[in-house]
DNA sequence: ATAATCTTATCAAAAAATTTGATTGATTTT
DNA sequence: AAAATCAATCAAATTTTTTGATAAGATTAT
């Protein structure tokens, strides 16, 4: 008969999200009964219903739209002082929920998360892949703690940091003519079968854009839906491709493919780490992100230490070495 | 034995303030032995203590400080939603989502949409734009709270009021040979150019009916795919057209097009507000309604007041001491 | 010092709330 | 047309919150 309760709002969310209340009942481990009590309840409280119920579907009304985004900050708030609050010092313990775009999530993540639980057993790390804006919105409404994307950032409840940085290359299998020619330029690439991946990937706009100030009839041959798929396609000897530096290093170090410099598209990029504004940093993300900065601070434009799992335990030991004498 | 509730939020608040259980109980309206109990069992859920005993005064320790800005935080947070929501005399607030078929979202909803969240300053409301057939699945399925529509309603789903009545009118440059006859009849247009919309668009469609009747080999000299890029075509005197009074009565009275009236082909159509039949009225909702309703009642078969919105707001100011008085 | 007076913490009992299980009526699926 | 699924509702059961009583520690006045 008072005021709403947090409870209420979890709730709430629990419902917004799903569009049922018995699968929402599920979420927060209740009964269905207890779950449409409860709606009930806010509506009742809140003066006016915050659904529209179209048969089965509760359907979010305008009331309740207005809600929603208040409802999650004030859960994830009270979450996170929970969880920064009873931290026990010591050891570190807790889930943590990473995000990544494609390339960082697939090539550079895997090795971050692997060499930084070995460091901390008790750590359980989730990582989510999506595209940069799908990673955003996430970080932005609080299912994901933090988040690495190649693009920029939108929403204005999110800070950025510019973690590494990355480097378009051009690349050919070893056998290809252009790999034994030396100073190359763009006009060499005139005649160039070029494989790419779809319409819609970020790396592809990117070198589309910057070839196409040299090259007016840039075309593509064959475009493919992996990056190992192209790595392969380039491999066998089909044409020529442009990839991020963090996804052909393994290769490129094993003679696999060839790195074609071209001085006129010497194309980089930031890969930014974001969080929301408002983020209480627990001790395991504060550690997470301070491993994280380490690792900026130790590779260089080439990255060759993220593709390699051995050499980045070797950092490891420096890293925590520094770290307790500090 | 869970979380943390925003009632304890609350008693923790009370206790910082003064200092004193007692006293913090008068305020929250509770027992001394409830605070205390409430006190312990926050500082068993977060891991340790909040408050330094000295003697009979409790003082915040560093995990208290560090608490009690969040806490009052999200206690303020969930106090004003409160408010807001419940109030049902108090300020209009939502998210309300608004659809509209091409023309009606392009020419006119903007400056309803515009001039309505002026007066209400915390609504939002999400404009979709799209053609007749998919604002009206959209408004059956509930993603829509109100859809604005030019053609027929089918689905039983939906109730269909009308709004405005919109006039399709034929245009030409002022220097057009047409502009400066009287008393035009259909004969006089056999040897016209036309400019019209592409095959689908529901205005060319209409116009096409109407004109068959009189002309059997009626054809289409243009096709393009934007109404502005047909204005711009009429205005620069390449042919006549035909569109909704709604897009074009800012060109003309401005004087670069103007309407060939011709008695035979006065077309006009109905614009139809739609909702869900089982829709729950919210007060935004039946705000925003009664809003366009009053448009409606205001605007001539001219529709001059949609074109400018300087006019509408004038509108507006009658409109409020309308409501006031009722 | 000592008694009187406060105050907080704690416990069991009472009150209030949340949650459940069962049922109903509506909607959707087969 | 029948079966299955789902949300709302109600009374009963459970859990949580709050209370009233009491004990123990601190402050003040004597």
């Amino acid at each position: 008969m008072m005021g709403l309760t947090l409870r209420q709002l979890e709730i709430f969310l629990a419902v917004a999200e799903t569009g049922h209340v018995t699968t929402a009942a599920k979420k927060v481990f209740l009964t269905q009964s207890a779950v449409s009590m409860a709606i009930s309840e806010m509506e009742h409280i809140l003066n006016g219903p915050l659904f529209d119920r179209q048969g089965k579907k509760l359907v979010l009304n305008d009331r309740g739209r207005f809600l929603l985004p208040h409802a999650r900050e004030i859960v994830n708030k009270v979450r996170n002082i929970e969880l920064l609050l009873s931290e026990p010092e010591g050891e570190l313990v807790g889930h943590l929920h990473v995000g990544a775009s494609s390339t960082i999530g697939n090539y550079v993540m895997p090795y971050v998360i692997s060499a930084f639980t070995q460091q901390h057993p008790k750590v359980y790390i989730n990582l989510i892949v999506g595209n940069s804006r799908q990673i955003e919105q996430q970080v932005e409404e609080g299912s994901l703690d933090v988040g690495f994307i190649e693009g920029l950032v939108h929403s204005n409840k999110i800070d950025s940091n510019t973690w590494l940085t990355d480097r378009l290359n051009i690349i050919a299998s070893p056998d290809h003519p252009l790999a034994r020619k030396k100073n190359l330029s763009v006009r060499d690439l005139r005649e160039a079968r070029w494989i790419m991946r779809e319409e819609g990937s970020g790396t592809a706009e990117v070198f589309k854009n910057a070839i196409s100030k040299y090259l007016s009839n840039f075309e593509v041959f064959l475009e493919l839906g992996h990056t190992e798929a192209i790595k392969k396609a380039v491999e066998a000897g089909m044409g020529l491709s442009c990839l991020s530096a963090l996804t052909i290093c393994r290769e490129v170090e094993n003679g696999w493919l060839k790195i074609l410099e071209v001085p006129e598209l010497n194309i980089t990029r930031q890969l930014l780490i974001i969080l929301r504004k408002d983020k209480l940093k627990t001790n395991l993300l504060r550690e997470f992100i301070s491993f994280c900065d380490f690792i900026k601070s130790c590779c260089t434009a080439s990255h060759i230490c993220l593709t390699s799992p051995y050499k980045l335990l070797e950092l490891l030991e420096y890293h925590q070495e520094e770290r307790l004498s500090a």
